[in-house]
DNA sequence: CACGCCTGTAACTATAATGATCACAACTTA
DNA sequence: TAAGTTGTGATCATTATAGTTACAGGCGTG
């Protein structure tokens, strides 16, 4: 469980908010559908607030999307429960500047590893959660 | 140091490799320029003898490159050192199958995800050691 | 207004990945 | 043979993540 599943699981969230637009789910209903912890529903809950994907208040259950689905990203998802500096890729640290090596490659890798993310990010942008939600609904 | 900093490493590694081709450096030598333990520089070098990126022989330094370095692309390099599945993006385990989100959100985030990935990949592929080189000896 | 339900969060634990380090066997070469 | 090097196992510290408990505070319905 070390690996990321935020990720996914915002993109469960939004999608079941989506789903029962209306309604008001608690987030012990949402916890039961992705199969994990209330706790960790609301902590993502959060991070989707504080992007300003979704609405909620506390104590009132049924957070509501705080834009058209068709304009949520699954970028927008991506960075909203990324909470480290969004590299893709990490660095080592101090290389050696006596050595022409050592001296250049973080800022030589750091243009390649750019160009990496921002060819992922480019298509994390050009799906929206609303393609999402139909793919999910048109399966059995 | 959670964060996997091998790909950069490796990419160093390849780079000194390169730029002082016919010479002898030893593990202790690259490890003092990537500013790291010589059995971390050792253990890298495993996984790209394994990927057949380079030629290592035991009790010998001066690993060679298994390949011109203009046929090493970035993509290459870090499958070379990825001993994962390879996903960029984790999917949380058993979502609920009575819920038609969570019986159909894995496959779904799973043609995403794949699609984003991809897209890094490709663009890893389309930059090769080469290039790398050529851009950290003509820094200062 | 009182009670119950819900959210937001802090705190703690368990697990896993990573990197650093020590130790040592096996190999090469001078 | 001796010195130096690689390959690798074992261990430790650090960090990220997820799961869990606990609880303060907000909201709404009776």
């Amino acid at each position: 469980m070390a690996a990321n599943s935020r990720f996914a699981v915002a993109a469960h969230v939004l999608s079941l908010l989506h789903i029962h637009e209306g309604g008001r789910i608690t987030s012990e209903y949402i916890a039961g559908s992705v199969n994990t912890n209330p706790v960790v529903v609301r902590r993502i809950m959060g991070m989707l607030n504080k992007a300003g994907l979704v609405q909620t208040s506390p104590g009132v259950a049924g957070a509501t999307l705080a834009r058209p689905i068709d304009e949520i990203t699954l970028l927008d998802v991506y960075r909203a429960v990324q909470p480290e500096d969004g590299s893709l890729f990490a660095i080592h640290d101090n290389p050696n500047p006596d050595c022409r090596v050592g001296r250049n490659i973080q800022v030589t890798l750091d243009t390649a590893f750019t160009r990496a993310q921002q060819a992922m990010e480019r298509e994390l942008a050009g799906m929206t959660m609303e393609e999402v939600c139909l793919d999910i609904v048109n399966r059995p």
